[in-house]
DNA sequence: TTCTATGTTTGAAATTATAAAAAACTCTTG
DNA sequence: CAAGAGTTTTTTATAATTTCAAACATAGAA
């Protein structure tokens, strides 16, 4: 009922593998240098310290303390499964959300999430808060948390916000200089979309792939904390809606690439009229799928 | 050493009202149907009926529950003084960031701003995890949170994303019907700034409530979650800053009645260009205000 | 029976308690 | 007096515990 001591049993093999590179009778260096070496505590170093002297590795006494054994591969202390990656957790939740299509108002439960996802409970509860900043989730006055969901309300609204956002980037493409990284990247899409185009009929799949693609390396010109936080959470969710909704998918994928060569003409053109009009249109057209994709899931 | 049992003595104490209602005899009303009235699960409800039972107010046997005496004032059952709400938190957290101009990278212990702020530890756990969606604090590797800080990227990030929300808002407003509310706003808006111009001399610390009465009229006619959760943070931090700002506080503020006249102007004519370039130059003259008055802190 | 209200069980959320870790502080010794 | 070891205090991460919600089961009335 406490804290883990992953961190002792990391430090203690770090310590362990470090012993391993001195050679018997070395007088080992301060607690402090050792901390610094294991990046973790004093207080953590004594009790690897401890553990050392104990297994006869070291003799330890004050300031005195000399290596007595090499250690080997068999002496390091096992560590608990390390559980999922909590960077991924945004995108399997998100995925989860999308992929089972759960209901807008399904209430959430922070244990059976926890369990799922493999995470400490904490850790998902965090991550519900910070999720609540985008709105889609909330907390109940009974306790616990709500879905909000992924409603059409909630898709528009999405959809408006990433116009704004993206017709901002277009602009700032337009007054990048000619050295900007982003007019070689834009160079080589526009080769993949043509090249994809001619080999649309098989391979219209591809697409999604190259969508994403494409928009990062609009937004990219655009350097914001704020932007860059939204647009994780909004290509995750086009892309996904993007996957999922098959009607007319080669003629909407075809189209779509046409498209974004209109926007990458103008931008080379420097025209910024042109290119912001291209990229409205679109926009229209992606807030359109992603509306038609909600219907088509609430028939199903 | 367990949750509190606040709902349990709120629903007793409702029930409790709702007896004093009624006549002595009457029979009371199932369980779920108190458990309507309270707004509590039905286990909360048995326990009310139990402590009532036990007080002799009710003569309670499986469905058979008569009210034996009224109850008074005197028979509530004391709460435990409620601590700071939790939406103030936000607006404290700030204002502490800022009045204090706490340094960025400063390590933030949760134990000692829960007991300042007088929250539970894990309802500012929460608050953090959310504040960390917009980059202004961060976890540590070795535990623990981070405030990244006010620095003049943060604030340069946070103007530059101010503006494309606001120049978004002033097109919205441009099309807005005749019959929108923002019209009769603004115009009421327009009289309070003549008047405000009119005594500048001795009450220019009136402007900084006005200012923030302006923006938000400007940005309610946009209505879309991720903007509204942005501009509640945005509005504080630029709200502190012009309080805090004291050079040529004046000046400042005179300047700034005129710019906000002049959108004005230009929105209630109708004209979308005039307007956005009104706009576009009131918030470059808002960013380098933010930008000296934070260049002002780090000299004091 | 069928419906409704109660009794019962199960599981989850909020809050506290506590081990582990970090950090601050004090004491020794070269 | 440094630099490092010993010690204490504080803080964080996590489990334990209680309260609460809700599902399930049962019994009495229509």
């Amino acid at each position: 009922m406490a804290r883990s001591d992953t961190r002792y049993r990391e430090a203690y093999n770090r310590i362990l593998d470090y012993c391993s590179t001195l050679a018997v009778g070395t007088p080992l260096p301060a607690e402090s240098a050792l901390s610094e070496i294991a990046g973790v505590s004093r207080t953590v170093i004594r009790r690897c310290l401890a553990r050392l002297d104990e297994n006869g590795f070291i003799a330890w006494d004050g300031r005195e303390k000399h290596l007595l054994a090499i250690p080997g591969k068999a002496d390091r202390i096992s560590l608990p499964d390390a559980h999922a990656s909590p960077d991924d957790l945004e995108r399997r939740f998100l995925d989860w959300v999308l992929r089972f299509d759960v209901p807008a108002n399904t209430p959430l439960s922070v244990a059976e999430l926890a369990r799922n996802f493999d995470v400490p409970q904490h850790e998902l509860k965090e991550f519900l808060a910070g999720l609540s900043r985008f709105g889609l989730v909330a907390r109940r006055k009974q306790g616990g948390w709500m879905l909000l969901g992924f409603t059409r309300e909630f898709a528009v609204e999405l959809s408006d916000f990433r116009s704004v956002l993206e017709l901002n980037a277009i602009g700032h493409v337009v007054d990048a200089p000619v050295d900007h990284p982003v007019w070689a990247r834009l160079a080589q899409l526009r080769d993949e979309h043509i090249a994809l185009k001619a080999r649309i009929e098989h391979d219209f799949h591809a697409f999604s792939e190259l969508d994403e693609s494409f928009h990062e390396a609009i937004n990219s010109v655009v350097r914001n904390r704020f932007v860059a936080e939204f647009q994780k959470v909004i290509s995750l969710i086009f892309h996904y809606h993007y996957l999922w909704d098959k009607t007319h998918e080669k003629d909407r994928n075809e189209a779509a690439i046409d498209e974004h060569l209109a926007i990458i003409n103008a931008l080379e053109a420097r025209d910024g009229a042109a290119a912001r009009a291209a990229a409205q249109h679109h926009l229209r057209t992606s807030k359109t799928t992603l509306l038609s994709s909600l219907r088509a899931h609430d028939l199903a």
